[in-house]
DNA sequence: ATGCATGAGAA
DNA sequence: TCTCATGCATA
């Protein structure tokens, strides 16, 4: 029936209300003990410290065989796994390649004489995130530990629980600065706690995934996707009304145009682009305190 | 590894 | 409404 209408390929989504109107608060939401809401968003768009060009680029051949082995951790239903105990089953003896370098030498601050050393307590530079960041994968390797093993281990560990996802989005610095900043302290007791494995069955209970309705991703066609960075390019930020005629034109949802404006300005926030901008720099909203000559939206 | 989505909190 | 942290689902 009806060919192509709209240009995206929505699967099987129909069933959650798009109701954004009525609060549509959700009940329960028992997911995580988050204890972590610092609240500080005073801050906010804060002159990107890391806005130095950071030309590292991924670089994991470190290890043949990162580890085939059979992960039996428990998924779901009891839940006394051990967190750390067992990676897997054969951590790669393998002979590191002298290519890798420790993330010990950070000290080259020849600046003043302030100490702004700081590994683990202050806020890390952009440089320490980035060290860090390759070292934890290096080591969550050799350790036989996949990203969804820490993310979870921390849940287990401190009762924050992550998913592979950001546990990879730390890796790869694909996160704000202050967000890196804040996991870097889980990650890093993490890896102290992996590292020195006293045998120690660190067993928790999980906490019970919600079942909560999500929408199915709409996979929006590469042709609609050009149209929207096309705007992006002219304005990142559109106004309802701009939205809506935009998702008019796309055939797009208004929220699915909206979201997707969202995530685009967020990835451009983010440490390392994928392009390999340099976030920071002067983004489209982050320079209010004046705008003479704002380039004109088109 | 990444795209689209949710939700709390700030403006 | 936007930002920001975070993740399910998917490529």
């Amino acid at each position: 029936m009806s060919g192509v209408l709209s240009g995206v390929t929505t699967s099987v989504n129909r069933s959650w209300p798009i109701k954004r109107g009525a609060r549509r608060t959700t009940g329960a939401r028992l997911c995580v003990p988050l204890a972590q809401r610092p609240g500080d968003a005073g801050e906010r768009r804060l002159a990107a410290p890391w806005r130095k060009r950071v030309t590292v680029k991924g670089s994991l051949l470190l290890t043949p065989a990162i580890t085939l082995a059979p992960i039996v951790m428990a998924t779901a239903t009891s839940n006394h796994y051990s967190v750390l105990t067992t990676p897997s089953s054969a951590p790669p003896p393998h002979s590191e390649s002298g290519s890798m370098q420790q993330a010990a030498s950070l000290s080259h601050h020849h600046q003043h004489g302030g100490h702004q050393d700081q590994s683990d307590e202050d806020t890390p530079t952009s440089d320490e995130l980035e060290q860090f960041a390759k070292q934890f994968k290096q080591r969550r390797i050799k350790l036989g530990f996949t990203q969804a093993d820490v993310g979870l281990a921390l849940g287990t560990l401190y009762g924050n629980v992550f998913s592979q996802t950001t546990i990879c989005r730390f890796e790869a610095l694909q996160l704000s600065f202050k967000n890196m900043c804040k996991l870097k302290p889980l990650l890093n007791k993490w890896l102290e706690e992996a590292d020195s494995t006293s045998g120690s069955p660190t067993s928790l209970d999980k906490i019970a995934a919600q079942g909560r309705k999500r929408k199915k991703r709409t996979s929006i066609e590469v042709g609609v996707k050009g149209a929207l960075e096309s705007h992006f390019l002219k304005c990142p930020k559109p106004g309802a009304a701009e939205i809506n005629s935009l998702a008019d034109s796309l055939q797009l949802e208004k929220e699915v145009v909206r979201v997707w404006f969202c995530n685009r300005r967020q990835k451009e926030k983010r440490m390392t682009p994928a392009g390999g901008q340099i976030p920071g720099e002067d983004m489209y909203g982050d320079t209010p305190p004046h705008h003479g000559g704002q380039t004109p939206v088109q």
